[in-house]
DNA sequence: ATCCAATCGTTCAAGTTCAAACTATTTAAG
DNA sequence: CTTAAATAGTTTGAACTTGAACGATTGGAT
């Protein structure tokens, strides 16, 4: 597609890279995501699900972070979920700021049968590669995942006004 | 972070896979959409416009599966970019169900203004590889892309009613 | 010529997402 | 203790996106 662009060597290059990643991530969700709403989950859904099962009972705090989204965006997420009965919010007693998501038996029972159906669909989605085509394509984009430079700027974002106000008073 | 389930290599290799591509892609394109939208374009403003210019005008139709966007989407990016001035309607005349679309001079010199910004941009984002990383990601990419198969079966969902009327001719 | 199906674009309702404003809770400072 | 700042979560408003229903136009079949 890209093609029609030109320019020095290295941007074409650096262009064709981006599309073809942003098309290829796009397509391969767009597939998944159509298997796992088979199964009456959202995509957002199913990514809260999926933490809780293989990281444990969590924070909507630590969920956001996880499944780059925001915390916003997690609230609804919960409330759906637990209107389902599929996770139950709890406060901690020793910080009545944190809620945490723990799984609820039927919660437990879907994903566990969900995920393996997913894995699959991954498994066989990816089988157009080759395992060590597999392995150089997680390679390179962990390269480009979020930077950790990313992370505290969503997190610091407010931060730059506590200079001034240094004891004085 | 996949590495909290257990199973076979293959599954392993193949999760491992594909969450660092769907990673690596919603960071990427956060950075970009980020960069982008500086310039008062939203992505899908930029994204018909930059096709316009690369590809020359264009019906909706076909801008819809260039961008991989539903028509519905198209039309209202489209409505957006003509109240700003930086394109235009015209029927076409010996089809007036096809309405092509034409950039204004306006929105040409906009998206020849921003898009070598969106370049250099890429070009920076993409100096985190190797020139070499950067064409084996777009080879790889390349075979998980939105494949022909699919193509056909959005635009033929309802085509397979017709099936006995074979045009020997 | 007329009717039927297909195609293109538009409109509408619903769902997802984010940022910003807001509440409740905790911690630090005076 | 009282107050101020920081943190976790919720609510709200706006934007984007999709799918389905709809109207207009075209082409083919009778």
């Amino acid at each position: 597609m890209p093609t029609h662009f030109q320019g020095p060597e290295e941007t074409i290059r650096a262009l064709n890279a981006y599309v073809n990643l942003i098309r290829a991530s796009d397509s391969v969700a767009a597939r998944m995501s159509q298997q796992i709403e088979q199964s009456g989950l959202t995509m957002g859904q199913f990514g809260v699900l999926e933490a809780l099962l293989h990281l444990g009972p969590m924070c909507q705090n630590m969920l956001a972070e996880k499944l780059l989204r925001s915390g916003g965006n997690v609230t609804l997420v919960i409330d759906n979920l637990e209107k389902h009965g599929w996770v139950r919010r709890e406060r901690q007693k020793d910080d009545r700021r944190f809620v945490k998501i723990y799984l609820t038996p039927k919660g437990e029972r879907l994903i566990a049968q969900v995920f393996p159906e997913h894995a699959e669909a991954v498994t066989q989605e990816m089988s157009r590669l080759t395992p060590d085509e597999q392995e150089t394509l997680r390679r390179i984009c962990r390269k480009l995942g979020k930077s950790d430079a990313e992370k505290l700027c969503n997190e610091r974002r407010k931060k730059e006004k506590q200079n001034d106000s240094d004891s004085s008073q």
